[in-house]
DNA sequence: ATAGTAAATGTTAACGATAACATTTTAGCG
DNA sequence: CGCTAAAATGTTATCGTTAACATTTACTAT
């Protein structure tokens, strides 16, 4: 109720000035021991609380960094928040999030109010789909430090932190082809022009051209990252008579695997005897769906402590250099492949 | 790379003074139109970003919020946190998040943090476990604008959001015993001290003794509110002779009742048939672990809404009384009570 | 003692934006 | 054309803190 205490009105009630005030309390030298003890007691039982926005607005720094991401309820996210969160405690920084919902429009505007808000540094996952970057380009050149995670977009100069996305898509590929002897395999791929969806998709393709097989366009349907897109995609893929039918589906990510799985069972098919299906992630649900998950493990933890420890980095150090970090993804095989 | 374009240095490009160009930014009258047009145009062309880090310390708002959650990997957070979003969202909040990873201290430190970086408000489900609220008593004495949700501290005077926990753990122990006809039921609770705790120990007590059975002090475990201490929990109550063993077990939230699950599956029980359990949330892992959780359904989303509402109301009127929301939430009845 | 130096404290200005008040310009009207 | 009211613009002070420089006090060594 009583307002705000600040450095002035210790510096009154002690009849010093509030310089001698700031400098006790933020422990610099130059105060006499009697003085500082009288301050700090003062301090405490007046409640005394710094104010950081003043503070940040003479060091122009804000001890906060922004995160963007797509979306919250992915399980993925909350464990990449984890990992910031991590290495932020312990640097004394705070989180501002903001959930962009898969919406680009909203990630602008996130972007735009955190750095109004003089954010130090921005983590972003972005949900960007289109070809234009002209947006980060612009915001890039203002000198804001951006750090992407996850959904990177490359050739910027800025950094990125993800996992070995094709590589990974192809290993989880060839396990279809090489371990089940599939010849058949679709593959619900991302919006074209994100680099997750992207890479992902060229991890697929190279697995079948390493192994002769002739890519089949209507088994390639685009589902984006949510169930509800999986579950619409293998509605679309099943109205394929059932000659045209693929034996297995590579999913870009676990949800849409999952959201598969519910359409196929739905209409009669069992996982995987009828139909083997793969995700990535492996997210929280994917060994407990009734056909466990067989999926790209990512360690969404590393990846956040990761991309923090680089934005911190960056920010801390005038010329640190834009890097690419590349985290190896591990094969979880469970049995949603057939074994 | 360019310093900061501030509103002085639109000013001087354009020859008039901060204020006008302040004036024309904000859309305030008494502004000549082509005045207008120019300062638009030119803030436009030399990428101006108001700072509201001098906007803040001016109106001494920040329009911003600071949100603490004691576990961010538990799903039911982030889908507070989704609907806090929703909120904060349309209103051009901004949400500062932290994870007191359970830990009152944590959480202790995150609320000064937030306090110095004046957020306007604070959103907070507590980790607190012991009954010494001093720390709250105080912070809510400076005026603090707090709204509990979830986990509540009562009697504070500081507005709490959450669910009947009470009669819904009543209600999900009278199912057990009114529907399957179990007479020995043990708990799984949480720590004595924090409300949901309390609240869903005392429902469960509520129901044996409306029929007339005897509380069997063996049987109340404390598991606290992660998996781990569910293993635990159950592994103790299996420690006791067969013959000594309840036949249902109620958690006091879903992640304890899936560690339970874990450590009787380990020890060769089969769910439900030789021991029923109960959860309490209605987490998206609920209806795909082998025995499908029957738990309580608890609108997270709901939550989050409702609590950001009603922080921000206080935020907005002065005289906004504190207020306790309870939200209704429903049986969710699945296979692991025996159904 | 007494300059000379280090330590302690104080003063002023600044960070960027805005509120409150002050001045100038413009427009309207008899 | 001159006067007034309204509109447009400018000035100053402020928010809370700190950097940079200025002053005072205390202490050392001769």
């Amino acid at each position: 109720m009583g307002k705000k205490v600040t450095l002035k009105h210790i510096a009154e009630a002690l009849g010093v000035s509030t310089m001698t005030v700031s400098r006790a309390l933020n422990n610099r030298s130059n105060v006499d021991g009697k003085t500082r003890e009288r301050i700090l007691r003062k301090a405490e039982n007046m409640g005394y609380t710094p104010n950081r926005v003043a503070k940040s607005l003479v060091s122009s720094k804000t001890q906060t960094i922004g995160v963007v991401i797509p979306e919250i309820t992915h399980a993925f996210f909350p464990e990449v928040v984890r990992g910031i969160e991590e290495i932020t405690y312990q640097t004394d920084y705070q989180l501002i999030l903001t959930n962009a919902n898969e919406q680009f429009d909203r990630e602008k505007h996130a972007i735009q109010t955190l750095r109004s808000q003089q954010v130090d540094g921005i983590l972003i996952s972005s949900s960007l789909t289109e070809k234009d970057y002209s947006f980060y380009e612009s915001i890039l050149e203002t000198g804001t430090r951006l750090v992407f995670f996850d959904r990177c977009i490359h050739g910027l100069g800025a950094s990125c932190v993800h996992v070995n996305d094709r590589e990974s898509s192809e290993a989880i590929t060839n396990h279809l082809i090489e371990e089940h002897g599939y010849q058949k395999i679709a593959h619900f791929c991302g919006p074209r022009h994100v680099t997750i969806g992207k890479e992902r998709y060229l991890g697929y393709k190279r697995a079948l051209e390493n192994h002769g097989i002739v890519i089949n366009e209507d088994w390639i349907i685009e589902s984006g990252f949510k169930e509800e897109g999986g579950y619409n995609a293998m509605q679309k893929l099943l109205d394929l008579p059932v000659s045209a039918r693929p034996e297995a589906v590579v999913c870009v990510n676990d949800p849409a695997a999952f959201g598969a799985m519910e359409a196929a069972t739905e209409l009669g098919l069992k996982i995987p005897e009828d139909l083997a299906i793969t995700g990535f992630s492996d997210e929280i649900r994917a060994p407990l769906v009734s056909a466990p998950l067989t999926t790209v493990h990512q360690p969404a933890y590393e990846v956040g402590k990761r991309a923090a420890e680089k934005l911190l980095k960056i920010i801390e150090n005038e010329g640190e250099p834009a890097e690419d970090i590349e985290i190896e993804a591990t094969l979880k095989i469970r049995r949603s492949c057939g074994c």
